[in-house]
DNA sequence: CGACCCTGCGCG
DNA sequence: AAAGCGCGCAGGGTCG
């Protein structure tokens, strides 16, 4: 039933099989670190669960040996969520003091860079064999005497599922045709030049802004130079923001805006970057699961999550095969439909696009007035159209505006809100709680109860926005886990010529918190649609079981990521 | 010189 | 302080 890893202080590996009341039903195994692949691959038919610290640390060696695990229990990851939330709050795994398991995953992982050596080599990092044993038996003991076992469990299956994927797509990497992004660069920037200094357009752009601000000397690239000469030639700027210079008339800010345009293209995603995170035709990235304290993913190395839509159309399908991408549509107001149980706000979204649903009900006239009210509903908006609009939303959704509004309140005290499968969100930090017992205090002046006022209504826009996006990711997580699922199972088609087993049939390479794009053979590409739309469905159903609510998806099959919109 | 903060901007 | 959440990254600037 479970298979839990774990390495002793000389680097071998003991693996222990525990039953599913997680006893011991064997003698431990003692394996050397070259035999584990083989001995993983072994019991993988059997279909266990994998018990071990961090996924990131053990999956790069199966990977690497072609093979893959179908399930596993990442016990760092599920530690985090144990510990914070409000389901296991009276366990004992809650109530220890912080250890090793708290720590952040880069502190145990950075014995390579040398600066932590010193760390680990005083203390006690290597965990000593029974450590490992024993977080598992205390998570599992917080999990079985929760109030609602059945949430947490699938949130920690979620969440472990999301580690393999996130291993996996980080090893299979985005196909990227760094031709395409070249002629691309080239196109906007003019042909390419020295890391360092300005290609030709930029130049042009550069002349034209020193002549129009009269002004030949000053650093372009400084935001305080670049404001002063501005603030010179009469403009009334007080940044240097893009949003802000487009209030402004002048003849300069056409070609400035243009240059901040491009120059950010070049210093993100130009031929430097190119360089850097392309290899062999693949983009790379670490993702990070439960990077935001949502349960939002995060990523490093190249910035994934960031990936602009001017360089897509460099994404593109291997010969043969296809991209399939897919996106959410109106996640975020769905699961708050769903969460809240609002009949009429889940109605609006029923096979139609729900902004567009939210005005056919007479709600508001147009869809932008329905996605500014939502998400100001969502965010916390007070002023502007979104704030006049939210009353017509709160009269036609009191349900969904009352889940919102409470979250903010629960914020506003210090209080915790919890997501759907369990994941809690932290209390605000010492500094917080002082400013706030400062405004009681006798002596506080207007200046105090300002202060802890909006302090209060800032933590109660996270915790507002928190028990949506964090529902959002959990919804995201299933998903995503079901679309691997099915996947897995249309193996025995494999490409030769492919270098792991996986990648060698339709695999996810990409996730963008509402987003995915799978990889496939061209003759497979059918199938793999039906099958992310399937997932959704299920996906929803995982969360909020018979709630008649509509995940829809924009699905479409491309050769480049720039054709799906 | 590195470590850190700030600004601005890309994504959802 | 962009009305309103969550991130990561690059580049300039400052400090020790």
């Amino acid at each position: 039933m479970y298979l839990l890893a774990s390495r002793t202080g000389n680097g071998e590996i003991l693996v222990t099989a525990l039953d599913a009341a997680g006893a011991p039903t064997a003698p431990a195994e003692r394996l050397t670190q070259l035999d584990f692949p083989a001995f993983v691959a072994a019991r993988e038919p059997a279909g266990p669960r994998w018990v071990w610290d961090d996924t990131s640390r053990w999956s790069p060696a199966l990977l690497a040996a072609g093979i893959r695990v179908r399930r596993c229990h990442d016990l760092r990851l599920c530690h985090a969520i144990l510990r914070g939330s409000e389901l296991t709050r009276a366990s004992e795994l809650a109530g220890r003091a912080p250890g090793r398991w708290d720590r952040a995953a880069a502190l145990e992982a950075a014995v390579p860079q040398g600066a932590t050596l010193f760390d680990l080599a005083s203390g006690d990092d290597e965990p000593a064999d029974d450590d490992t044993m024993a977080e598992f038996l205390r998570q599992f003991q917080a999990v079985a005497s929760c109030p609602e076992p059945g949430r947490l469990r699938l949130l920690l299956a979620a969440e472990s599922v999301g580690a393999l994927i996130a291993a996996e797509m980080h090893f299979a990497g985005l196909p990227w045709r760094t031709d395409i992004h070249d002629r691309l660069l080239t196109a906007e920037l003019g042909p390419r030049v020295a890391h360092g200094t300005r290609p030709e357009r930029l130049e042009q752009l550069a002349g034209r802004i020193r002549d129009e601000l009269d002004d030949q000397v000053f650093n372009l690239d400084s935001q305080q130079e670049l404001l002063k000469a501005l603030q010179r030639s009469g403009l009334m700027a007080t940044s240097t923001r893009a949003w802000e210079l487009k209030k402004l008339e002048h003849p300069v800010i056409e070609p400035l805006l243009e240059y901040k345009k491009l120059a950010r293209l070049l210093s993100a995603n130009g031929w430097y970057w190119m360089d850097t995170w392309i290899v062999d035709g693949r983009f790379h990235p670490e993702y990070v699961p439960g990077a935001a304290t949502t349960g939002r993913w995060g990523a490093s190395g190249g910035g994934p999550l960031q990936l602009p839509r001017q360089v897509r159309g460099a994404v593109v399908a291997d010969e043969g095969w296809k991209l399939v991408v897919a996106d959410a549509a109106q996640l975020e107001p769905r699961i708050l439909a769903a969460l809240s149980a609002d009949t009429a706000m889940a109605a609006a979204g029923r096979d139609t696009d729900l902004y567009a649903g939210i005005v056919a009900s007479g709600v508001v006239e147009t869809r932008d007035q329905a996605k500014v009210a939502m998400l100001g509903a969502m965010y916390g908006a007070t002023t502007g159209e979104s704030g006049r609009l939210l009353p017509r939303l709160a009269r036609a959704y009191p349900r969904a505006l009352g889940l919102t509004e409470a979250a903010a309140r629960a914020g506003e005290r210090g209080d915790i809100v919890t997501t759907r499968l369990g994941r809690s969100s932290p209390r605000p930090g010492e500094s917080w709680q002082a400013t706030q017992a400062q405004a009681y205090d006798p002596a506080a002046t207007d200046g105090d109860e300002r202060r802890a006022r909006s302090q209060a209504r800032d933590w109660g826009r996270f915790t507002r926005n928190f028990v949506v996006q964090g529902s959002a990711a959990e919804w995201a997580l299933c998903w995503m886990a079901e679309v691997r699922r099915e996947l897995w199972s249309l193996r025995g088609t494999e490409a030769p010529d492919r270098p792991a087993a996986f990648a060698a049939t339709p695999h996810l390479v990409f996730f963008l918190h509402d987003e995915v794009i799978v990889h496939t053979p061209v003759a497979l590409a059918g199938e793999v649609e039906q099958i992310i739309t399937r997932a959704a469905a299920t996906a929803g159903r995982l969360l909020f079981g018979d709630f008649p609510v509509d995940f829809l998806l924009t699905a479409a099959t491309v050769d480049s990521y720039a054709e799906a919109k």
